[in-house]
RNA sequence: GCCGACAUAGCUCAGGGGUAGAGCAACUGAUUCGUAAUCAGUAGGUCCUCGGUUCAAUUCCGAGUGUCGGCACCA
């Protein structure tokens, strides 16, 4: 008989078995009317289970943080009930809840379009409003797969096969519509609410794998309630306020054309930010003992085969040829690694030189397929801070700790304190030896415990010639982003034959440290802008002062005040159009100019400017020369403070 | 690459089988003004490209290209 242990700890006996909806309404009306599920044991499954032995029940409301699970779960059954209903002879296949809400793939020979989102829409709130109950059936395997391939679901029914045979196969029942489902369910579709929205429609392969049938996948989100879907939607539409490609045009930072696809044609004032940037990140690695290298772009193909990239990654490099020498081939060069080998063999290199740091903002170019392509964060042509460690295997540890140190100074200064780490292992496809690759795992490994740096496990993610660390930004509005990246490398060294003479006066091979702290600029400036939203830190504004006169007798003085901050190392333009100063000062605010320093006939006479900060009302009257120090102190890089 | 949508002025977008439309921006003139839009005027277009249907296509149809949203890809 079972004794029920509840959340605070009382205990209650009940003399026969009884379900979660009897427990509930044992306890109190306000708990029947408000449970959803329950977690038994720990385990969160359906009300209407029966609870037959001693166990621990907390019950799950809609307040909790596994409803919404629940919620956005039990959607994407009412859409699959509706498409069903709407467009007789749609498959059904998978339809799992999501981060904000929940998709459902079908398999249609005509694909849906956002056309069909309304009607469908409409019938989902149909069957929300009629209540249909869940209710959950275990069946036999074999007539499970039978049940379903009788009625043309052979997705259903392929999912059911591929089950373990230990596998309990439950199908839950809402009104007439029936699916293979784990559960667990919430009592029945009203408890689905009214705060959800289909979004949007994509193609998707079957289990996610290309060779598979494309089915037509149906997004939506889901909510507890109609505020928390209009939060969420207003949420959607700040990010799109930030997306890099609208800011990009309209701080006017660069643009993008179909005849060079994929590659930037960086604007001024998106130059001078990338400059900034990049000036960073070089006096960082300049103190941190990096020594910068510049390589050709353009290489045989010779060594693209002895490096294993003609091999493994030929169909994403681009290939040059002349007409007059048509037995050559070159390539442009999609990574660096190859290249700076060549220079570390230049010459006979001594265990003494190591480790050897060297570093490159190295251009490189792939083949990504047009699909891939998303403004300047996914490009063909883009630009690595590349560096190559070259160090003996007992310098790997050290050497990752020093640039775990680099790496998250620099994520700070530049606006992202919180980052993870991915530890990702031996990929399917792969060059080296099992031998190698144990070697290699192991010392990252045991780098990791040195450095102290906590991480999480991608397998197989490897990178084809070694395991690697994966640093991932977290942004201002909680996306992630891979950036920085730290890979072991014992295969590369070995065929391009890199030998230093060690201590004991014979040859050996160096280990490879390949890594880069923002990956590629081109799709880290993409982060930063949308990070920032386009209202940098003075330090990175690509404009940081615009001088606006008041009335055109203070021209020349606001033309000197240009003048002085120009001196003092600021970006500076001025505006001394025959507007109005409110005018001047919206432009200027909706371009997020950080500092917009208005002088009228006052300052001009006195010397002095009225600065004004982007956002703040309030406006501060300083001397002229007061400002200069002032500005450019605060403009100044955080490595430089 | 795959599925879908979209492509009209510098930008945001409307329109529609028969001289192409707005707002903002640009340009010209007037206005000299104190912290988020001064007023008036002017100019601006291969309606993505190529084919088809039609007396007539920017509009309808087809193909291509590009962009966007996903999927796959990101070594």
């Amino acid at each position: 008989m079972p004794a029920i242990t509840l959340p605070d700890g009382s205990v209650r006996d009940f003399a026969a078995p009884l379900t979660g909806t009897a427990l509930a309404a044992a306890i109190g009306p306000g708990l029947a009317r408000a449970a959803l599920a329950m977690k038994l044991d720990g385990k969160l499954v359906d009300l209407a289970r029966d609870i037959d032995h001693d166990a621990a029940v907390t019950f799950v409301t809609r307040k909790d943080p596994e409803a919404l699970e629940l919620i956005r779960h039990d959607t994407a059954h009412v859409l699959a009930e509706a498409v069903q209903a709407l467009f007789p002879g749609t498959q059904v296949t998978i339809g799992p809840s999501i981060e904000n809400g929940f998709y459902y793939d079908f398999a249609r020979n005509e694909p849906f379009t956002l056309e069909d989102l309304p009607t469908i829409e409409a019938k989902m709130r149909e069957i929300v409003a009629a209540n249909e109950l869940f209710s959950r059936e275990v069946w036999d395997r074999d007539d499970a797969i039978h049940f379903f391939q009788e009625r043309g679901e052979r997705y259903k029914a392929e999912l059911i096969q591929d089950l373990p045979v230990s596998e309990t196969i439950t199908l839950y029942r809402q009104g007439d519509w029936i699916d293979l489902c784990r559960g667990p369910h919430m009592r029945g579709t009203a408890d689905v609410g009214t705060g959800f929205k289909l979004t949007k429609v994509a193609g998707a392969y079957w289990r996610g794998d290309h060779r598979n049938a494309m089915l037509s996948r149906i997004y939506g989100t889901a909510w507890r309630d109609q505020k928390e879907l209009d939060a969420y939607l207003h949420q959607q539409e700040e990010a799109e306020r930030r997306d890099h490609r609208r800011i990009g045009r309209e701080m006017d930072l660069f643009h993008l054309q179909s005849e060079a696809q994929g590659s930037v044609f960086w604007h001024p004032k998106g130059w001078r930010l990338y400059r900034t940037v990049e000036d960073y990140i070089r006096r960082r690695q300049n103190a941190a003992g990096y020594d910068e290298v510049r390589t050709p772009q353009l290489v045989d193909r010779s060594l693209w085969e002895a490096s294993g990239h003609w091999e493994k990654f030929r169909h994403h490099m681009f290939i040059a040829t002349v007409e007059e020498e048509p037995d050559v081939t070159l390539a442009l060069k999609p990574m660096n690694c190859p290249c700076h080998v060549q220079i570390f063999n230049h010459g006979m290199r001594s265990y003494r030189e190591l480790p050897l740091r060297m570093a490159e903002f190295g251009s490189c170019h792939r083949y990504e397929p047009s699909g891939a392509l998303h403004g300047i964060m996914r490009v063909r042509a883009f630009t690595q801070d590349d560096a190559h460690i070259f160090c003996t295997e007992e310098q790997i540890g050290p050497e990752t700790v020093r640039f775990v140190k680099l790496l998250s100074s620099i994520y700070q200064d530049l606006g992202f304190p919180d980052f993870r780490v991915k530890f990702a292992d031996r990929p399917d496809v792969r060059a080296g030896s099992d031998a190698d690759w144990d070697r290699a795992e192991r010392a990252l490994h045991e780098a990791c415990a040195t450095a102290g740096v906590a991480y999480t496990e991608n397998p197989g993610e490897g990178a084809f010639y070694g395991p690697k660390l994966e640093f991932v930004l977290r942004d201002a509005i909680g996306r992630d982003w891979q950036c920085g990246t730290l890979q072991v490398d014992y295969v590369l060294p070995e065929r391009l034959d890199a030998e230093y003479v060690g201590e004991d006066g014979a040859r050996h091979r160096p280990v490879m440290l390949h890594r880069a702290i923002l990956g590629s600029f081109e799709r880290f400036l993409g982060i930063l802008i949308e990070q920032y939203a386009g209202r940098f830190p003075l330090w990175l504004a690509p404009v940081q002062v615009v001088v606006a006169s008041i009335v055109s007798d203070a021209n020349d003085y606001a033309e000197d005040v240009a003048k002085r901050f120009r001196a003092a190392g600021l970006s500076v333009t001025t505006d001394l159009r025959n507007e109005k100063i409110n005018a001047k000062v919206r432009e200027h605010s909706l371009a997020h100019v950080p500092v917009i320093a208005v002088v009228g006939r006052r300052e001009a006479e006195e010397r002095r400017v009225s600065l004004r900060r982007l956002g703040v009302e309030r406006q501060e009257v300083l001397g002229l020369e007061e400002t200069v120090t002032l500005l450019a102190s605060e403009a100044r890089a955080p490595d430089l403070l």
